[in-house]
DNA sequence: CCGCCACTTTGCGCGAGCGCAAGTTTCCGG
DNA sequence: CCGGAAACTTGCGCTCGCGCAAAGTGGCGG
């Protein structure tokens, strides 16, 4: 296996505030791989052997029912832990996790949380805070889902997804990894048709411009005024 | 300020594993305070001064809109740790807690939970595996409100209360304290008509039988059912 | 370079559940 | 014991978004 460098974590979420020295800890116990597009990083309800930090890439956390529907949990971006059952106390993954694009992954044992997190506390403050802020995001969705019209979920969800992972282009900001309508009518609760119903409309008064599994938002101004509010803008 | 007991928390899950030495530290930074049926005892945006045990009693977790719409984010019973903003890195409360009876919390500064769970490590685990548990609550809800009926939302609710906080009575497993039909509503994403139209109906079919803040479950085989399938059994 | 498949678009009809409105019951405070 | 407010019930019409169906379109693999 080759020597990971530090470089490759320094100044990432989970590691914040930890020296140079204890970086290099950290990464001994850590294997780094690579997951292909569309590949499994782990399943739902398999037992949680390890915990991960995304290097490179963009995956996609999904829940599937027992009647096979699926929903997206939440997309996670570069610098992210994610997979910590181990550290919630779980001993299997509650979803499965897609790489979206290829990916580039450090995976460590699960076993080794409560002596890593004891050794670097700060790696517990870190992980628990993310943790806290997707608490916040799940009952933020619960919120939503409860008191939002269809359009306006979707508007919500397109502008998180630009924030978290926009790029800018010539064209407006666009969302940095193939997402196709049913993606986003997994994240919504809504039906493939109906978004694509509400993307058309809005590519019509050019407040996005979208294709094959892209998204590009033109207006986001104009994108949050349809998250807000319930009548046509 | 009268002395504590140790007996008020031992064997309480956040204190699971401790000894009657070290719940008395723990106890010792402690304020026990009383609420009123209805009181707020902390409101949502406000600063997260404290963190809390419930000793008797149950707590409703509630989240108001921008728009004065409510959501109710979960409900608190015996034995549970709430408020612990503190442990995720907030300062603010992300939602309000209002006592749905009169309530007994203990209350700890949040400025104590640093040194408190590096000194007791275990308060750390039990804590954060309570957060691993809520957050999957949380993926839960969102799934349901993604791909259920209103009916078997419902249903799924009232299952998680009885269970939750059933009390077996003559008549049936009777929900612990008392819940409005709007209280059902918001917690399933529906209006308190539709609520009230569904529990009509199941108490015609002697599934339910419920009155003035009043819900009891006769049947909770039969209410399974309603959770599970899309027609009407 | 071309064929196929995954992805997308669009039309149409319908039904679950909301919004509104009016009336009834229950409980609590005075 | 009584008055009023809070909680609950029920009816009716309408609309949002689904379900189904069928026809485009772009891009990748062979």
């Amino acid at each position: 296996m080759p020597k990971l460098d530090t470089s490759l974590i320094a100044g990432l979420p989970p590691f914040e505030g930890l020296q140079r020295e204890e970086l290099a800890q950290v990464l001994s116990s850590a294997r780094s791989l690579r997951f292909a597009r569309e590949a499994a990083i782990f399943e739902q309800e398999a037992e949680a052997h390890s915990f991960f930090v995304l290097l490179d890439g963009y995956v996609r956390v999904v829940r599937t029912t027992p009647e096979g529907e699926q929903v997206i949990v939440r997309y996670i971006s570069e610098g992210e832990v994610f997979g910590i059952a181990a550290a919630l106390g779980r001993t299997t993954y509650p979803a499965t996790a897609i790489a979206a694009v290829d990916c580039v992954v450090l995976a460590w044992p699960s076993a080794l949380w409560p002596e890593l997190s004891a050794r670097f506390p700060l790696i517990g403050v870190n992980t628990y805070k993310t943790v806290g802020n997707r608490l916040q995001d799940a009952h933020t969705r619960v919120v939503e889902m409860s008191t939002e019209q269809v359009e306006q979920r979707v508007a919500h969800a397109l502008l998180r997804l630009v924030r978290q992972t926009g790029r800018q282009t010539d064209e407006g900001i666009e969302i940095d990894f193939p997402i196709t309508r049913q993606d986003i009518a997994e994240m919504t609760g809504a039906t493939l048709h109906t978004v694509s119903r509400l993307l058309s409309a809005w590519e019509e008064q050019e407040i996005v411009r979208s294709g094959r599994k892209r998204v590009i938002v033109r207006d986001p101004h104009r994108l949050v005024l349809k998250a807000e509010s319930r009548e046509d803008g």
